[in-house]
DNA sequence: TTAATTATTGACTAATGGTCATTTTGGTGC
DNA sequence: GCACCAAAATGACCATTAGTCAATAATTAA
């Protein structure tokens, strides 16, 4: 026989009641278990004793770890982009690569000031998911990564045999140096990536 | 009262006894179910059971899932290379350059003609994990990728401020275009990426 | 106020991970 | 052959976690 939960009132009803505010605390909380312990030690019990919901709600709205994981890299990123954006848009910078540079820059330093945030996507994105969101980042239209580069390399008459595809690896490039420099950090760290890193952009978007 | 296993003479002894036979076939076995199913849709019981050994053997060889899916990361990557790496002394390209896409484009083509491989990879690879294998293998003594490569630069007078981040930079960026190129598939493949990436390289490494 | 609908709960079941006392195997000496 | 020992292998068992669902609470509509 099932015992089900007697009737008992709850002690601290209707401090948060509003439903995407427990969908919030969820992805919230997931994002620093995922952060300080890694996916693979964290249960979802974890998980919604620390965000103070019940097991069952969390499947109200995930099907499982790896949906709130898929949900957290796509927030994240997509947010880190439209800032460093936006923050492109604020500065009055006239070049391609300039302007390319300065978003890679952006990303660099917010993640090297927030190593949480880095090491969320380290511990949690896998080779072919990370390809499958950069894909995903770039497409978006309401962000507009891609028509954006098109549109400046039409402009400016730069000689690209496939835009599209520059534009792709110069993403891969940045996003796996930041990788490389920041998982060995010895001897050289991402300062001495920089310069060649910035480098090689330049000479792959060739504007004289 | 636990109640072991009573004394019953199992029927196909003796067929495979060898003991690194049962830790490879646990690998063996581990490699192709991670590759069809993805390792979070594998479960130990389900290798050991393929395998033909009792679970308590699999702890023998391996901590967990994810020790045994290093291993195979590891000798997946490091046969990939080494095979590439004679192929290109076999043939006989002096130039730099030339070498490296040599050995890119060996690598490229064999993951195309065995989609296996390239599925494991894809599936079981975490950006953290693949930084850090990446920097494993050119670090590797035996198989002497940095030495070779430093050396090279050496005898032909290439003007690298630092040579190493350059070596780092390139196999990341080859790496990182093939998952993008296989990914995406649409509108473009490998094909189109491959004259950016190889143009990218001679500029990288700009020999005269 | 009441009825219907929706959101939330947590006790429960199923599945998986990991342990360890026991059994089997493969030597080695007699 | 037999007796012994150490190493390898086994699978019943226990512990933890995932995932379900009938019951309850909250919200909305009438």
């Amino acid at each position: 026989m099932k015992t089900y939960r007697v009737s008992k009132k709850p002690v601290f009803s209707k401090i948060e009641s509003n439903k995407s505010e427990k969908l919030n605390k969820l992805l919230d909380t997931a994002f620093q278990l995922f952060t300080y312990q890694g996916i693979l030690h964290t249960s979802i019990q974890d998980i919604v004793d620390k965000a103070g919901v019940a097991k069952g709600t969390f499947y109200l709205y995930f099907k499982d770890k790896y949906e709130i994981q898929d949900h957290l890299l796509v927030r994240t990123s997509y947010r880190l982009f439209k800032d460093a954006h936006q923050a492109c848009e604020q500065s009055n910078i006239q070049r391609l690569d300039d302007k390319i540079i300065f978003v890679i820059d952006y990303i660099i330093d917010y993640l090297i000031q927030h190593p949480t945030v880095l090491n969320f996507i380290k511990k949690n994105l896998s080779l072919g998911l990370y390809s499958e969101k950069l894909s995903e980042l770039i497409e978006d239209d309401h962000l507009g990564l891609k028509e954006i580069f098109l549109e400046e390399v039409k402009q400016r008459n730069l000689a690209l045999s496939h835009p599209e595809v520059t534009l792709y690896m110069i993403i891969e490039l940045a996003g796996s140096t930041l990788f490389s420099s920041i998982v060995k950090s010895e001897p050289v760290g991402i300062e001495e990536y920089k310069p060649i890193l910035y480098d090689t952009i330049r000479k792959m978007i060739n504007e004289k």
